[in-house]
RNA sequence: AAAGGCGGUCGGAUAGCUGCACGGCGGAAAGGAAAAUCCGUUUGUGAGGAAAGUCCGGGCUUCAAGAGGACAAAACACCAGAUAACGUCUGGCUGGAGCAAUCCAAGGGAAAGUGCCACAGAAAAAUACCGCCGGAAACCAUUUCCGGUAAGGCUGAAAAGGCGAGGUAAGAGCUCACCGCGAGGUUGGUAACAAUCUCGGCAAGGUAAACCCUGUUUGAAGCAAGACCAAGUUAGGGGUUUUCACGUGCGUUUACGCAAACGGAAUAGAUGGGGCGUUCUCUCCCCUCUCCAGAGGUAGGUCGCGAUGAGCCUUUCAGCAAUGGAAGGCCAAGAUGAAUAGCUAUCCCCCUUUUUAGGGGACAGAACCCGGCUUAUAGACUGCCUUUUUAG
RNA sequence: GCGCUCGUGGCGGAAUUGGUAGACGCGUAACGUUGAGGUCGUUAUGGGCUAAGCCCGUGAAAGUUCGAGUCUUUUCGAGCGCA
């Protein structure tokens, strides 16, 4: 896929907060199918909680996953899907190439269950994906 | 040199690679043109002293309102000045802390009125329990009654100026010296106030961060303010198709036909299809051609919004200072799920370690913009002042 | 952006107008009852020093007051409302 876009509206995120899950150390990454996307696009979106600090801490959190994501996107995001990248304790201070290998594991992990998902039912199938 | 006080400046630096936002430049398609969209470009810029808390004051915007005044509510309160304004700042006064430099103070009114002052104590704001003194009566070791007194008394945070002398039946500012207090005058000061002189003899406690009184200030809400554009929905209108159930018309006829007859209807009716109610049947409900488009303004978008502002820097003048005037120079973030990041190298600072080396670099992220206040803050540099010690 | 409320033992929650802080309930511990446990009853229970006793304690720091859980200011935390 060619294109990066940035999730901007509260639906999509609970939208992709219903989908699939998948926890690391430094992130946690949720994904769920887009509704209307172009074919060559995946969308990512950040969320930092109030939780995890002030406000400079949340925009390095934010930031950092960002350029993470802008790294290893394009070889390791399926198209036409939403993923959510959300931010815990450890993501503003861990090294950066942890967080990244950290990213890909999830990446592969939830693309994964999504292929295996698509393959044996059909797409109306499964809305409530039960592990 | 040590200890201390009051300020000021800074808030890691440089280079490279990969990326982000906005602006500039160039190009693309479309278009009358512009705006907007997409692509490229290393061409420019890119968080703070508090951006924070939202505690005050303004600009700006909308609403309200004759000017103005009053009530209510809230805030403030020694004096003078600064300022657009302020509850901010500067200088001074008074009181307190400190050897000092210096620091701290919501610092008007209790003689306008109301309330409160637990426990203790005779008594908490008005009085006489004990005591002291005098007189009278009873009775004769003392008791009772009347009067004077505020010297002494336990208590308490607080008990009718302090201390000494005179004075007295005992006492008392009753009188006197000193101190304190109050009133008036003089001098100095713009003033708060200070110094000094004269007089009064002492008025009857605290609390106003209890109600309150006096004086001053405040119209309300906030950029999600507000202005503009504007899908969908939709008043209304046009066109096409269908319908003869309705009115009129025509034909035949008394019940049908005619929409290449007209009007009206489209939320009248019929037929068909779809949706919903688990399944089937029935009933019921909703939807079912297209174009234009008023008003309103929703979703959404644009502006407000940053290169003109109580702006910043330098020099100079006035002023003790806050600050103000003049001259010269400069233009410096503008996002909206929200831009500054990631990595590498060198230098700087701190910690650990025998070296090599390893770890760390505070508080903290603009959201319409300014002036303050408050709070958080590793460390670095620097100016002035005070005290003590040593040397000359 | 504007505005409001609340912080008291381990937990919930009292404290009249400023006057001895921890009422009351839950919990915990010990003892009694029981063969054992539950229920029930009694006692104790904030922290420090061994007991009497003293000191410190109402989110934190200052202030007013003779005296603050209470009044005032600043601050920290939690929650709520409106646009």
């Amino acid at each position: 896929m060619a294109k990066l876009l940035i999730l901007k509206k509260r639906k999509d995120f609970v939208r992709a907060a219903k989908g699939l899950k998948v926890v690391t150390p430094s992130l946690i990454l949720q994904a769920a199918q887009s509704l209307c996307v172009p074919d060559d696009c995946c969308r990512f979106g950040f969320t930092a909680t109030k939780k995890l600090g002030k406000a400079h801490i949340r925009n390095r959190t934010k930031r950092r996953m960002r350029a993470a994501v802008r790294d290893v996107f394009y070889d390791n995001a399926l198209s036409g899907t939403d993923y959510v990248l959300i931010g815990r304790y450890k993501t503003a201070t861990v090294d950066f190439m942890a967080l990244k290998s950290d990213l890909l594991y999830a990446l592969s992990k939830i693309n994964k269950m999504i292929t295996e998902k698509k393959e044996p039912h059909s797409d109306e199938a499964d809305l409530h994906p039960t592990d």
